[in-house]
DNA sequence: ATAAAGCCTACATATTTTATAGGGTTTATG
DNA sequence: CATAAACCCTATAAAATATGTAGGCTTTAT
């Protein structure tokens, strides 16, 4: 399951996909628009701004806006930047891979097989669908 | 990711899968083969028993073996048993649903829609691949 | 100068996962 | 029938992770 960091990113993204003509959108509304607590969403906008999906202002009349179109922004990007790897097992992980230390031998390993099958599906998905899809509805 | 309960009972699985010739097998050998705590085993394979996955044997000369065909064991069946909820969000989970608390309305909520397709997606291969097809390698 | 707002780091709390402990019960066997 | 082997059961402990808080720093508009 997606962490309450990475849900709260995504709704925090798809605030601001929603509020693009205003230059900047204050932490305090995403997080009272979604019952989040202040300095929780801070980190996690900090974070994301850390990994260049979005920008900000300081100081007063500052805030948060997106930099980038939001069909730009596969949210497979979102889910690893927060909540790390995608895949069911570390030893199908693309972007985090790790041998599984109860797991003799990756190559024969039926289970390897399956979990390679259910990360190429869910990528399928999780990196093509984007921002731009989430704020359609 | 999947707990380590949910892959020592995969492996537990295939391992009596391997070996349905003999009548049972110690949990200790499953344990020993694996590298796994006979103890932390011992519950899960207790657990795996309880939802009629598998049979075991009391006393001297006991142990457990599978009750069903390999190929009448799907894998959500088992991560659902040990792990909980596939799907990615509480509000698109089939088995375990609950609402997120932060969503407002689950209708015309984006990350919704997208996380009920990554659900099927990876709910048409885990339903359908069994302890079978893990054998098979 | 002041107040508003993000930046940063460290800590605190809660929850979940993983593992251990220890006795109870059943059964084959000599 | 005594014994040892093996699963059964429940409770607790330890470790890891996720969630949330605190508090001061820096930047900026006015």
């Amino acid at each position: 399951m997606l962490s309450k960091k990475t849900k709260y990113a995504l709704h925090a993204l798809t605030y601001l996909g929603k509020h693009r003509e205003e230059k900047t959108v204050l932490i305090h509304d995403i997080a009272e628009e979604h019952g989040i607590s202040h300095k929780f969403l801070e980190n996690i906008l900090l974070e994301l701004k850390k990994a260049g999906m979005l920008g900000s202002k300081k100081g007063k009349g500052g805030g948060y806006y997106l930099i980038k179109e939001p069909k730009d922004i596969p949210l497979s990007k979102v889910i690893r930047l927060l909540d790390g790897p995608i895949a069911m097992l570390p030893c199908v992980s693309l972007n985090y891979y790790e041998p599984c230390d109860e797991c003799k031998d990756e190559a024969t390993c039926g289970i390897n097989k399956v979990m390679i099958q259910v990360r190429d599906e869910t990528l399928k998905i999780l990196e093509n669908k984007t921002l731009a899809d989430i704020l359609k509805t």
